[in-house]
DNA sequence: GGTGAAAAACGGGCGTG
DNA sequence: CACGCCCGTTTTTCACC
């Protein structure tokens, strides 16, 4: 993950809120709409990829284009070790599991899926998740419909 | 939201593939991947956005460099009629709320949020959330530590 | 500011319904 | 014929030094 903190000014920050809203952005646009020379956006946004403060640039496909209309939160409960994540670096490694979240309480985890219909779902917790060692139970949340997901942070006006 | 179905061949899932994974990819590069022309990528692309696959293009920002430390899911108990996400949308208004998801089973919503720290948790829960009708109750899950959090999509080879 | 490269916009060819 | 898809070309714009 990435390591420690870095110094952002005004002008990051507003480069941040651009970016997180349209990745594809050119440094010319950004530019203007700061005020400055393109190469100076340019090295800027050099140093905050390099500095770990933009991890990567995504595309948010709509999850319904490709069909995989089903969206759950499972809690796992494990025999994990405090500190030890070895069953969440497995659950990790399984395409539909989006997010793993080591959370506080006995649960364990709680991990985002996302599969094709409530068939893909059980396909996933008889075929996949049973095979991982250290769990002792799920619990399981179906999402009816999602108002938003857009994981934006909210960037700060003054620091 | 987005629409309905939209037919994507096989081209279509490697573009999504490949923007899925770094959203400022050349439409050149692209090109050359797929041993396509240049022009030729830049028409499917743009109509894989106005078709609404292609939600948008974020920057997906490290919070640590942006001092939020916390992250937390909030189960929302609400007096909501099913179907009618009153309560839903309101907490779509919220800056710090990243997601929100009506779920199945009594609880009415599963939402995440992104705070500085615990302080800033209590201080979105009493202050802000307090003041959103219609809510009964919550139950509030601390992430420890986020394994995995990149929310991408499983793209098939074969449709 | 300058150079090489890429994006955007246009037209044309080709196969399919 | 009309449509969708892909390919060149040209012009404009941008990235990078």
């Amino acid at each position: 993950m990435a390591k420690l903190e870095y110094s952002l000014d005004q002008i990051d920050l507003q480069i941040l809120r651009i970016m997180q809203d349209n990745a594809r952005t050119n440094n010319a646009d950004i530019a203007r709409e700061l005020g400055m020379a393109p190469s100076a956006i340019l090295e800027r946004v050099k140093k905050l990829e390099q500095k770990d403060v933009i991890l990567q640039y995504n595309a948010r496909i709509n999850p319904a284009a490709l069909d995989q209309k089903m969206l759950s939160f499972i809690f796992i409960k494990t025999q994990d070790i405090i500190g030890v994540q070895k069953v969440g670096l497995l659950l990790a490694e399984i395409p539909d599991v989006l997010e793993v979240h080591d959370i506080a309480g006995e649960d364990g985890y709680l991990i985002k899926v996302r599969t094709n219909d409530s068939a893909g779902l059980v396909d996933l917790m008889r075929n996949t998740l049973s095979k991982v060692e250290g769990i002792i139970s799920t619990r399981t949340t179906i999402v009816l419909e999602t108002v938003k997901e857009d994981n934006k942070l909210v960037i700060p006006t003054k620091e």
